[in-house]
RNA sequence: CGGGAUGUAGCGCAGCCUGGAUAGCGCACCAGACUGGGGGUCUGGGGGUCGUGGGUUCGAAUCCCACCAUCCCGACCA
């Protein structure tokens, strides 16, 4: 069986000898992405840009139908503007890359090249806004930020990389609230919907959230290497950025209030996040609804294929495009089907259709599935019909083998040996009880590696004791060691 | 940014220690033929500023210095 395995792939490192360079090896060879010559950039290849567009249309869609519009904003901020929000300026100085030259002279004031856009578009905000009536603004914009990063990984972190960014003032703290947890929702529904990644949502910790935010929430999943990763945030930024921005509109009582603040994001992280929470030994497992290519159809050259194979394929690319199902077919004849097989098995392709004369004699054709490898013939009739089950299964089993996985994986502490146990030998989160100290969580930072990654909401502990400190505990919190 | 490792053809590597003639191997690539239901076979072929810059030397992939890049492990982050 190993040995069986072991012949359906080369050229990529298991997962169990090293996950990061399986991690890599995959990035590389199933063609996601590149390293360029430009330090800690990446370039995102035509196959993992397609996925990126699949995750940004699933998102955008929803977006929309939660009343926000898209926009774009400058890529540049001027110093004095950044500098505006105390905390925010603190948080993200030591990432900043500055621009002081434009042609030939010295800049009058440096520029930044975004990190994030709040302080340039609290700036517009507070020209747009003068009413109550002017609320709430939901925009959200599609861009390109750039952090300094000192360790890079493609995907994961990457100095520039690509995202989306939400940003909407409202008339009151509730209603802030209330968006910051909506989208929160967004990307919970997406990651579990669209990319078939449980994950858990909840608040981060003080030392966790976003400069400048009154309150941070995040959605966490786990990887198959048992780390932890943040795959999206939603801040409520109180109104914060609005005193720093001058964010004003007369209220139906007629004083002058400051605009309640959100922001929310999410970036091509979420590709590595798929790539870790679906991949295998043999390469990518992409969930059907953001797979470029949800069908490959490799027909099987024997004598006069082109005349008699070849047209039943092209027949059947043409019905499956119809019923809207993204499909490629393989005809290029300098490759055998067994090797087409392993290259769309490592390109994570879902489903492999499979038709050769044999199949025609049967008016049947075989399709194989990605996840289980499972093989099955089918009748040509309708196979559109089935092809569209089968797509749902894949999306609806992978989902569920993560999230099996994601409960194997996740423990309950009472005390700390047993919380560091856990992390040593069966990594994964750990639901703990936390007094809510950042002294606790530091010390279990630096004791542990695990960080705290979200507190649900839904999870009260009365009578818990801090699992650092055996203080009364006020929440249960997730701990894990994160990417 | 600290600790460690590695840079030789698209990818993976050998050669380096002990300097010497035309820098090799596997895979990939190109041409053709035979093939084809789990990474085919044969024949022929193309491709290298040996990471970059300096130095030592009659002579450097090989020795020395600096820089750069990538990977791994830590501190910071989406």
């Amino acid at each position: 069986m190993a040995e069986k395995k072991e012949a359906f792939v080369k050229e990529i490192t298991p997962q169990s000898e090293d996950f990061s360079r399986w991690y890599t090896d995959v990035v590389r060879r199933a063609e996601l992405a590149d390293y360029s010559p430009v330090k800690g950039c990446m370039v995102i290849r035509p196959y993992g840009y397609a996925i990126w567009e699949l995750i940004q249309q699933a998102l955008d869609r929803r977006f929309k139908a939660t009343g926000h519009v898209n926009a774009y904003f400058p890529l540049f901020i001027p110093r004095s503007l950044l500098l505006k929000e105390a905390d925010h300026v603190e948080g993200f100085a030591p990432q900043v890359a500055w621009v002081t030259r434009g042609g030939n002279e010295d800049l009058e004031e440096p520029l930044v090249i975004r990190p994030t856009s709040e302080a340039i578009i609290g700036t517009m905000f507070a020209k747009w806004i003068q009413s109550w009536r002017d609320l709430p603004i939901l925009i959200n914009q599609w861009a390109n930020v750039v952090r300094w990063e000192k360790v890079t990984r493609l995907f994961l972190r990457t100095t520039e990389f690509l995202w989306q960014e939400g940003h909407t003032a409202h008339e009151t703290e509730a209603e802030a609230e209330e968006e910051t947890l909506r989208m929160l929702g967004v990307y919970q529904d997406v990651a579990e919907h669209e990319l078939a990644m449980p994950v858990f949502a909840g608040r981060k910790s003080e030392s966790e959230k976003f400069a400048g935010a009154a309150r941070t929430y995040s959605i966490e999943a786990l990887m198959k290497d048992g780390r932890a990763l943040q795959a999206g945030t939603s801040h409520n930024l109180g109104q914060n950025f609005a005193r720093a921005f001058d964010i004003q509109f007369q209220a139906r009582d007629k004083s002058l209030q400051y605009v309640w603040g959100t922001s929310w994001g999410a970036s091509t992280r979420l590709v590595g996040a798929v790539i870790m929470t679906h991949g295998d030994d043999s390469g990518l497992v992409l969930p059907p609804r953001i797979a470029p290519y949800q069908v490959v159809i490799v027909p099987i050259p024997r004598g006069d294929w082109r005349e008699t194979v070849l047209p039943r394929a092209r027949e059947l690319q043409a019905g499956l495009l119809n019923a809207g199902v993204r499909v490629m077919l393989d005809d290029r004849d300098a490759y055998t089907p067994g090797w087409k097989y392993a290259e769309w098995e490592l390109r994570g392709v879902p489903l492999r259709l499979e038709i050769g004369p044999k199949d025609i004699e049967r008016s049947q054709v075989v399709l194989v599935r990605r996840d289980s490898r499972e093989k099955l013939a089918v009748p040509m009739d309708g196979v559109a019909r089935t092809v569209a089950t089968l797509l749902e299964d894949v999306q609806r089993s992978i989902f569920e083998r993560a999230l099996r996985f994601r409960e194997d994986h996740t423990t309950c502490a009472s005390s700390y040996e047993e919380f560091r146990q856990i992390l040593e030998g069966r990594p994964g989160f750990v639901l703990a009880p936390w007094c809510g100290t950042e002294e606790c969580e530091a010390e279990i930072k630096s004791e542990t590696q695990a960080t705290i990654r979200n507190m649900p909401a839904d999870r009260g502990t009365p009578g818990g004791r801090c699992i650092r400190c055996d203080r009364p505990a006020s929440v249960d919190v997730y701990f894990a060691k994160a990417y």
